[in-house]
DNA sequence: CAGTATATGATTGTCATACAATTATCTAGA
DNA sequence: TCTAGATAATTGTATGACAATCATATACTG
């Protein structure tokens, strides 16, 4: 059904940091979590499935034990589902659940505008610039394989910059949830121009530090990526 | 005195409730992680606390399989932290997770707020404005047995009027968190002034349906409370 | 034939046990 | 006293077992 195989994953260093020795030594269960997790949020399971543990121990070749575990984590993410005596589901998210989904985001990405105009520091500004003018560059091209990571880096930038690392790891996974929507990857195409000019936005208050400013950029961003997923969904059902 | 009423009342409060049959069929499992995620957020183990497998499954006389799941559910709650073959740790928080963790809590009570002005009915403004009066009267009164479920109770109003279960379980999930910083109870004796008039705002703002001045009503709340705990935070280390 | 009851099988929930890998603690020697 | 090695404790993982529950197929009854 899907292949996964973890062997050379999790390779990737950040040699940026200090000199700490690289220990990957993550557990068979963080990384069974991982792999699964990535695997839902991929979509190569469709929302509604049923993920018995057996399978998974053969898909994953590791015990119950370590699936289980993986599961109960999955579980507390909301990215599955425990029915009890009948195992794990992928969740499936009702329309109101992609509107709430939404709107909490808007709301934290419009706080990390608003901490970034307040907390970032000036090469943290230079590098949202830098990323946006980037991320303009490759607008015209197509493969998304080009510009996913860019747009991934620029939030970084935001993230890092917004020094809020608990409103970081709840946007992550609303991301997560999010993901669950789009179960053919929509063409960005169409999407390109508009973004592009929320992005710009973003990047102009960002660097006069007007937090209210920025704060407003983020969140209309995040309600136009809404407006522009929501007809898919109504349309689906 | 005898409240001959009571059993009547009860009745009544639970006759318009749907015919659910109470299934009480919760795991062993869920019923380890609540517990245990009860007693960590009643600082019933210290932050900083090794918790060992063997001693939990004596202490709720389950096997390690059901502890060890529980414990991967409160692992993702944030509320403890697993050391590599060292287990699980409760979680001690920073002066820094301590803001970071207010500012995420105001940006989403302040869109609850937002969100009540628009979906709440009729029927939940005026129960929040019947809330808000019972905690009036019960203000004096010190005993925190007394006052704290109502609060819990006009909370349990706000976000159900929000109609966002995705920020609720958030704000809730903050809120486990915010309450190891707690070791002892604050004395409630002198916020409780400036409190009522927060809550009075709240309920003003409500009651007009002004989105705007109940985020801002909402957001000062917390701010309000945050300001109350920090100087306790900083003096204790 | 339809519908129901029963039997059968599959799956989860939970426990007990085992053992390697790792960490913590103690002991002996310098 | 300090260090190194030995010993104990704890976690990580796997396996097997079995009851409880759910799903499916089969047989029975009207």
């Amino acid at each position: 059904m899907v292949d996964l195989n973890w062997e050379d994953e999790n390779l990737l260093a950040r040699r940026d940091e200090s000199l700490l020795v690289e220990r990957e030594n993550l557990t068979l269960r963080q990384r069974s979590t991982d792999i699964l997790r990535q695997a839902i949020v991929d979509n190569r399971f469709e929302p509604g499935t049923h993920l018995k543990e057996r399978e998974l121990c053969d898909l994953l070749g590791v015990s119950r034990t370590s699936i289980r575990e993986a599961l109960r984590h999955l579980e507390s993410e909301h990215l599955i589902e425990m029915v009890p005596h009948r195992g794990p589901v992928v969740i499936s998210l009702s329309v109101e659940d992609a509107i709430n989904l939404y709107q909490v985001r808007a709301a934290l990405e419009g706080l990390v505008g608003e901490l970034f105009a307040a907390h970032a520091t000036d090469q943290q500004i230079k590098a949202l610039e830098d990323k946006a003018a980037e991320m303009a560059n490759a607008a015209e091209n197509i493969d998304p394989k080009v510009i996913l990571p860019i747009i991934e880096n620029f939030y970084e930038i935001l993230f890092e910059g917004s020094q809020n690392q608990v409103c970081t790891q709840i946007i992550q996974s609303l991301n997560a949830r999010i993901s669950l929507l789009r179960r053919k990857s929509l063409s960005r195409k169409e999407r390109a121009g508009p973004m592009m000019k929320e992005i710009s936005k973003i990047v102009v208050a960002a660097s006069k530090r007007d937090a209210g400013a920025l704060r407003q950029a983020c969140i209309a961003h995040v309600k136009s990526a809404s407006k522009a997923v929501m007809p898919l969904l109504v349309a689906r059902k």
